[in-house]
DNA sequence: CGACTTTGACCCGCGC
DNA sequence: GCGCGGGTCAAAGTCG
């Protein structure tokens, strides 16, 4: 698989066509065709007979929870429909909440939603509760991706939340849990650690203006515990226990090791219980950078490589060595490199909607999240909103990607199918060059 | 020769 | 305390 930084525009003619994209190509790609049309929603029509199961979110989470949740706005809300929903229909596939609120900064923050009057936050849920992943694409909008346990899918609702009071005495310990009204779930939930786990795990972190706070955090949650305290909770909602963030992706590859930008090295390699593929181990070679991944084969499928990232590039993706004017970097190289240091990177090259501008929204835009004075989106909106622009629940539906404990996964990009051919398609359209 | 991979040993947390 | 399992280390090997 051939690579390169940043510029797409630049690298397509050099590139053949891969056995399957790896994951910095197809969020590279996703990124460049975002601001023409969505590119998803015209390759993956959203299925209709789903609409029950996505009805009543509000009411099964009030049933849940015993308290009412502001409305949800759910009403025109499709599968994947707020992030995959042709631009003619929706402008932005991110949802609006409350303008002037950062839902970012709130979802970062440990006591986000806490200081709403309107919520009550319960106690921890059961460890094998659905995911409730939170993210926004700037200050003004938010996106609410759900996995629920026997059917991943990203659910996005509009949370009309109170803009958070200056100076409001706010416990920064608490978190916010968002339980499913999945009820069937096996208490045999597969921990974090258990091979090929699917949960979509991330410690949302914020990182502008609680540092002091996660690292006092840092100090008590030692990586074991960290890890235990995921598998406890199951990581409903988005609590801050570390800077760390966790992101799983998985998708179909002929490569142990898809490129994704960075470069890695690799440090140990374990058979883990329940995978007789092996799991390697990578670490960040960037000087001081302590990011690390994991990838594996899927225990069921060995197509599959699913990749967690563990940890936050604050750095660019490296300039591949040997690499000339085929790895010259992206406009993301020059004039906007500082803001993307400044912002933090999982696992992922520089090259999302903040720091290039031609995939910005423009209702994302108008709302001031990519201006000068937006503060950078994290590393968390990075990866959401690359996530959620992978076409992923049709893609599992149909080949029943479904792994042990029916947890949620992020979804494999199969090589050949429609999805793939779909992609390839769309950058036919935008850039006039077949790939 | 440097970067990277391989691989067995070791460490540590956790459950019993 | 012991065994299990996941994660890491580090020496040796490989590659370009």
């Amino acid at each position: 698989m051939s690579d390169f930084d940043g510029n797409f525009m630049e690298t397509t003619s050099y590139w053949n066509p891969p056995a399957s994209p790896s994951p910095r190509t197809i969020f590279e790609m996703l990124n460049q065709i975002d601001d023409v049309v969505n590119p998803i929603a015209e390759i993956f029509p959203q299925p209709t007979d789903q609409s029950e199961q996505r009805s009543g979110l509000g009411e099964r989470l009030a049933a849940r929870i015993e308290f009412t949740l502001p409305r949800l706005e759910t009403d025109n809300i499709s599968p994947f429909a707020a992030f995959f929903r042709n631009t003619n229909d929706v402008p932005s596939p991110m949802v609006p909440i409350s303008p002037g609120f950062s839902p970012s900064a709130l979802l970062q923050s440990p006591n986000m939603l806490s200081d709403s009057p309107q919520i009550n936050p319960p106690s921890p849920v059961a460890n094998y509760e659905p995911q409730v992943m939170v993210e926004s694409c700037g200050e003004g909008n938010a996106t609410t991706m759900i996995s629920e346990n026997d059917l991943p899918h990203y659910e996005p609702m509009n949370v009309a939340l109170p803009t958070p009071q200056e100076g409001s005495d706010i416990p920064i310990e608490e978190s916010v849990y968002i339980p499913s009204h999945e009820s069937h779930v096996e208490p045999q939930y597969a921990p974090l650690d258990a091979p090929l786990v699917a949960s979509f795990d991330t410690e949302v972190v914020d990182q502008e203006d609680n540092d002091d706070i996660a690292d006092k955090q840092d100090v008590q949650a030692s990586a074991p515990k960290r890890r235990k305290f995921e598998t406890s909770s199951n990581m409903i909602g988005a609590t801050r226990v570390s800077k760390n963030q966790r992101i799983i992706i998985q998708m179909e590859s002929d490569e142990d090791h898809p490129d994704d930008g960075f470069r890695w090295r690799k440090y140990g390699q374990k058979v883990v219980k329940g995978n007789p593929n092996p799991r390697s181990y990578y670490k960040c070679t960037y000087e001081g950078c302590n990011v690390k991944k994991l990838v594996e084969r899927g225990a069921d499928d060995v197509n599959v490589v699913v990749t967690t990232y563990d940890g936050i590039h604050e750095h660019n993706a490296p300039v591949p060595r040997g690499s000339g004017s085929k790895f010259r970097s992206g406009p993301s190289m020059s004039s906007q490199d500082d803001q993307t240091n400044q912002t933090t990177q999982l696992g992922m090259p520089p090259s999302s909607c903040y720091n290039n501008p031609v995939s910005v929204d423009t209702t994302m835009t108008s709302t001031g999240p990519f201006t000068s004075l937006a503060p950078p989106m994290d590393m968390t909106q990075l990866y959401m909103t690359g996530l959620s622009k992978l076409p992923s629940l049709p893609v599992n539906q149909n080949t029943g990607f479904m792994y042990r404990n029916d947890e949620p996964r992020m979804d494999a990009i199969p090589n050949g199918t429609d999805v793939y051919k779909g992609i390839m398609n769309r950058l036919f359209l935008n850039f006039g060059t077949r790939f």
